[in-house]
DNA sequence: GTCTATATCGTGATAGAC
DNA sequence: GTCTATCACGATATAGAC
């Protein structure tokens, strides 16, 4: 089709992206995502229906296109450590592009309305469970103990996410300015695999 | 003074607790809270000047009663494992009867206007620094290595309270009913501090 | 203390001129 | 495609009778 892109959709998608994230959807209003955009709300009922229409269209891309791939690089073909670091790294570079999006996506879950459910499934979040077959097998070789996949990707995912969710608190609490902030999730980059491969190592109790 | 305590404005504040705990401060409407105590808009406002001042007085006591406790248990003067196992169990058992709690409270935390940053300050979150002592203590005994305090607490607070925090995503991904999900944070008891302590015990990398 | 009725405002959405 | 003007609604909050 080849059709010009308006240079107005994108700037409102943009705004968009910007304050539903910010401020949640229920906070962002269409007047405010109007006025970011440099624009009155009747051209965004022009472009996108309505509002939840807006939302639906601007998170089902940028949902899919930056949290989905990192996620999966548990299930990658790599060995187990590197693969450990490699998904801690990638995450967490990716959040610090994207600081407020977990945040955002997990208060977008609360009750069940919420177009971040569709948008979640469609975005193909049933994974392989190949993570769990390579534990199995580095465990029959005697390199690790028996593990719960589900159990260490949740260990990871709570330790690489969840500084950027508590962020403000952090920041507030220990009075860390942007770069202190950084440097602390740059060190877990560190720390959070040496402490899952210990664990995994470790003889069980 | 020994004033009798109102029903009606006890059953206000239960009704905004539950209310503002599920659907958040800007998604819970007067209506909402006042139905769902059994009276009417205009008591709502006689008892609480502002649904601003009802979501203040409620809590400020709500969450000083039920999370700082919990948080405080690190700078108890408990052996190293003790103190960690006490955590987690503590803290596991503490979410799983008021398991949105986390979830709201990072969410409010959205944006520098927030009730919820003052109420945080307020109620005294800037704690003794003993569990660092404590870390450096054992390791200058060669028990474990040199670590720093702020990421144990933030690697530990973050593997217990993750799981709750995205408790929608994890039950629908994983067709995990109440149970289920219950079986699953207590298993995490024996694992985060498995987890942990096999980090400190290591010989640093 | 409790209720009905209402004032006032901000929101999402649309009609219609250009 | 773009804008102004406006509608219909739901929100918080209050006035005033009982």
């Amino acid at each position: 089709m080849a059709k010009a892109q308006s240079n107005t959709e994108e700037k409102i998608k943009d705004a968009a992206r910007k304050l539903f994230v910010e401020k949640g959807f229920g906070n962002a209003t269409t007047r405010d995502i109007a006025e970011c955009a440099d624009t009155n709300i009747a051209l965004v009922n022009y472009y996108f229906r309505s509002k939840e229409n807006l939302f639906q269209e601007v998170f089902q891309e940028s949902f899919a296109h930056t949290f989905l791939p990192v996620a999966r690089i548990l299930n990658d073909d790599l060995p187990l450590e590197v693969k450990i670091y490699k998904f801690v790294d990638h995450m967490t570079e990716m959040l610090k592009r994207d600081p407020m999006m977990p945040l955002f996506v997990l208060s977008e879950m609360r009750g069940e309305h919420s177009q971040m459910c569709r948008i979640m499934l469609e975005s193909g979040a049933l994974e392989s469970n190949s993570f769990q077959e390579q534990l199995n097998r580095e465990a029959a070789k005697g390199a690790i103990r028996a593990a719960d996949a589900l159990q260490v990707e949740t260990s990871l995912m709570s330790m690489v996410l969840f500084p950027f969710l508590s962020m403000n608190i952090l920041k507030m609490k220990h009075q860390m300015d942007d770069e202190a902030f950084t440097r602390f999730v740059d060190s877990r980059k560190k720390i959070i695999p040496e402490m899952t491969l210990a664990y995994l190592r470790q003889r069980e109790g």
